[in-house]
DNA sequence: CCAGAACCGGACCAGCGACTCCGTTTAGAC
DNA sequence: GTCTAAACGGAGTCGCTGGTCCGGTTCTGG
């Protein structure tokens, strides 16, 4: 399935596919997906050709680079994952994930793609985010430190919901600790606080 | 400042009008702000240039859309503070807001609007959502009924965060309830709870 | 160092969507 | 009923953007 490199790819291609493909990322996130892409190639410092030699279509270059903000943040979230208390585990993860998916609602919808279908190649991370906190949510709700009505999908609603809240915030770090000290105490059943 | 309407409007005109601005509210609430003018004019049973002359621009349609819109979330939420208590007024509101706004993210946009600068046919109705909140967030802190480190502008962006959640929770009431439980609970202080 | 394949760049094409223009229709004053 | 200005409709214009093509350039195996 995965026979996009038969040949091993000229190191100029290959170059130019990264460049292509970080131009990509920070104009997007910075700009929203609308943006024409001439300015992609622009700020890739290529021509539109190879833009589209290397991604067949616009779509196809915002879902290569979709995967790869998804295998940023599924190793991110392995990783905090790793803490032994599930509930602050669960906590570590939705603050990666609402940081991490800064940019633009171009993500949000990436996020929201977490929940629904999309094509094939966001399958694989997104699901693995998905089972990622699935089982930390379970977890945690069984040791009674994370609300025990909340599901899967309500989980990653809000997860949508920080990420569109930070967004609106701005940089300024109070603000975004408080806001997700709002969400992360509200996931806390009555009974508990942190 | 209300000069638009020198002369009456003759009985087709706004009648014409008033179409228009329910299918735009409808399609664009439901199908996004992408959707072409043709889709607007023919959902209201109209040509093209009917709705030009009406509004002179799409953007021009879409911000008395968001107009109206603001006011009748405004003064919704005038009569849901109307409520003794500060912080279940508060609340009251910050369910209102977030249910109201639900659509599509034109009108996250809107809200955000609510935060920063706008067309000035928006001021007026967003500074008075703005300050009603204000008003009561100061005097639910004042009350210790919620927690006092957050500011208008954080309470704004979990606002807009909690309409995204609820967009993207989709419409089945369970879900919403849990997300708002959440949200508002987040509010509290850490020693209180509903 | 050379040949030729792989790759590059940007002029070009096509479709779409916002907005305009004008011949036709209609409200409503007398 | 009639007459005029207001309003209508939708075909047409124009700019913009996604995507193609091909002559020129650059890598790499021998």
């Amino acid at each position: 399935m995965s026979g996009t490199q038969d040949r091993p790819l000229r190191a100029d291609a290959a170059r130019n596919r990264a460049k292509l493909l970080d131009a990509a990322t920070e104009v997007f996130t910075t700009r929203g997906v609308g943006v024409p892409t001439e300015e992609i190639a622009r700020a890739a410092g290529v021509g539109v050709g190879t833009l589209f030699r290397h991604f067949p279509t616009k779509e196809a270059l915002l879902e290569a680079v979709m995967v790869r903000r998804l295998e940023i943040i599924a190793t991110g979230a392995a990783r905090a994952a790793a803490d032994s208390e599930p509930a602050e585990a669960l906590f570590a993860c939705f603050r990666l994930i609402a940081e991490q998916s800064v940019g633009k609602t171009a993500f949000a919808e990436a996020l929201a793609a977490a929940g629904v279908d999309v094509h094939t190649s966001l399958r694989a991370p997104s699901t693995a985010i998905r089972d990622l906190l699935a089982d930390l949510l379970h977890r945690a709700q069984h040791a009674g430190t994370v609300r025990p009505e909340l599901t899967l999908p309500e989980l990653l609603a809000l997860l949508v919901g920080a990420n569109a809240a930070l967004e609106h915030a701005g940089p300024t770090p109070t603000a975004r600790d408080h806001i997700l000290t709002v969400l992360l105490t509200g996931l806390r059943p009555p009974e508990q606080r942190a």
